[in-house]
RNA sequence: CGGGGUGUAGUGUAACGGUUAACAUGCCUGUUUUGGGAACAGGUGACUCCGGGUUCGAAUCCCGGCACCCCGACCA
């Protein structure tokens, strides 16, 4: 991608409506655009960074034996009222709307009556159990309070994971893969070593529900974290009981606050009973499939990168997110043997078919430096005429080390 | 949903009830410049959120609405 061509322009300064850092950052940087409040569009830097987030969950989701489908945003109340989420309490959170024929429909703030509604199609016998599906979709919720940025809005992507299992042994068992999953998940994009596996309130089904937390004071989550175990407890279900339960002490715990950027949730046969997804068991015998479910918020996820591992002057991408892995910034400034140079470097990088982003706009030294920061590219490549056509200067964003590559350390060949 | 606050060029700000709504930035022209947001000159860009009202006169005061931000409540 040439920055020439690019139609997004960074900014000095942030709108006076986003106090966030995550919507100041990334709509400085050209990232998103503020819709409503609680309501953002992706611009191409930013669909770059959300497919990759959405990318390494996948891998880790297909590490798992997870399948991926892709369901829809409008649904069918009666299988809503089924599980008596379509009225009452539920209103609060249904953005719902009608057919030219006054038909009302909702606008999917979450999909478990759905998904199993669908695996009624497909479950019969206890052999074809276990399974998981998963999919990336929009979820719509009529939030009272839209906030802080990309951390809690009214429409947004979400990656939604849903088992079926034959009997509680079996969800247990996946459901621990999934803890893996996620661990790895956040690991990749960057947050790994901030983000804590915590205790949350349960339901019916199951004593705790887990999240993961991820320390921020942009969180709105306040969490009791033991370091040495590595685990942490959610506010919510912070009592002496349950401290003793899972065998801590007060004396080890920091109060932190926090970002929920992942949650995972024991259904049991909840959704299965109100719906009838049943099956056949070996003995004869007719079970509610035992489910569980788990999320990731995209947007939310990108967002918590950005509060967290940005610095004065911007973004900071890890490479495994970046929107690209090298930034060439040209300071020809006229110069032709100097653009040339760096035209050239960026042809060879394409055909390899290497990330980078190529400044070839016709701004100044500063400009360019101030951008590059502000966008967040792993690397930059600074091409000038104190560079050859064989080595070049290459920065760091996370640390500004710098470094110098060759030619061929940087085409790859 | 309760409480508080704010709406003025694309963006950020200013303007006592009183000329043609100002400054910075952005954008356009030109000259010069070219390794950290350059300089100069000229230009472009606003029914001051919407609707009423008070007044000789409203961006400014009052009423209603809408939008946005913050705190709280809420968040399978």
């Amino acid at each position: 991608m040439r920055g020439s061509h690019l139609f997004t322009k960074t900014r000095r300064e942030a709108p006076k409506d986003e106090v966030s850092k995550n919507a100041q950052l990334l709509i400085r940087a050209g990232y998103i655009h503020k819709e409503l409040a609680g309501v953002y569009s992706l611009l191409p830097l930013g669909l770059r960074v959300i497919k990759k987030i959405e990318q390494v969950i996948r891998e880790e989701m297909e590490a798992i034996g997870a399948q991926e489908g892709a369901l829809s945003s409008l649904q069918d109340p009666d299988i809503w009222k089924k599980t008596d989420r379509w009225e009452g309490k539920a209103d609060d959170i249904w953005l719902k709307t009608k057919l030219a024929n006054n038909t009302e429909l909702g606008l999917a703030f979450s999909h478990e009556e759905p998904w199993t509604r669908i695996m009624q199609d497909h479950v019969n016998s206890y052999r074809d159990l276990p399974f998981s599906a998963y999919h990336f979709a929009q979820k719509f919720r009529n939030e009272l309070r839209a906030k802080s940025g990309l951390m809690r809005g009214r429409e947004f992507l979400m990656k939604d994971l849903y088992s079926f299992s034959k009997n509680q042994e079996e969800l247990d068992s996946f459901y621990e893969d999934v803890r893996v999953a996620y661990e790895n998940v956040f690991k990749r994009v960057g947050i790994g070593n901030t983000t804590y596996f915590t205790f949350a309130t349960g339901g019916v089904f199951s004593k705790w529900s887990h999240e993961f937390q991820t320390v921020s004071e942009a969180g709105e989550d306040t969490i009791y974290i033991d370091n040495e175990k590595r685990i942490a407890v959610n506010k919510e279900v912070y009592t002496d009981d349950v401290l003793k339960d899972l065998g801590l002490t007060k004396e080890n715990l920091i109060e932190a606050k926090s970002i929920e950027v992942g949650n995972i949730f024991k259904l049991g046969t909840h959704y299965s009973d109100a719906l009838g997804l049943v099956f056949q068991d070996e003995d004869g015998h007719e079970k509610p499939v035992v489910m569980g479910s788990y999320g990731i918020g995209l947007g939310r996820l990108m967002g918590t990168v950005a509060e967290i591992l940005s610095d004065e002057k911007g973004l900071v991408w890890p490479e495994s997110i970046a929107p690209f892995t090298y930034h060439i910034v040209s300071l020809a400034g006229g110069d032709e043997a100097t653009e040339a140079r760096a035209t050239s470097l960026y042809e060879a990088m394409i055909t390899r078919g290497i990330s980078v982003l190529y400044d070839d706009r016709e701004v100044r030294a500063g400009e360019k430096f101030a951008d590059s920061d502000l966008i967040g590219i792993p690397y930059r490549i600074v091409v000038g005429k104190k560079s050859t056509d064989d080595l070049f200067e290459v920065i760091r964003r996370s640390n500004g080390e710098v470094l110098s590559m060759t030619r061929d350390e940087l085409v790859g060949g």
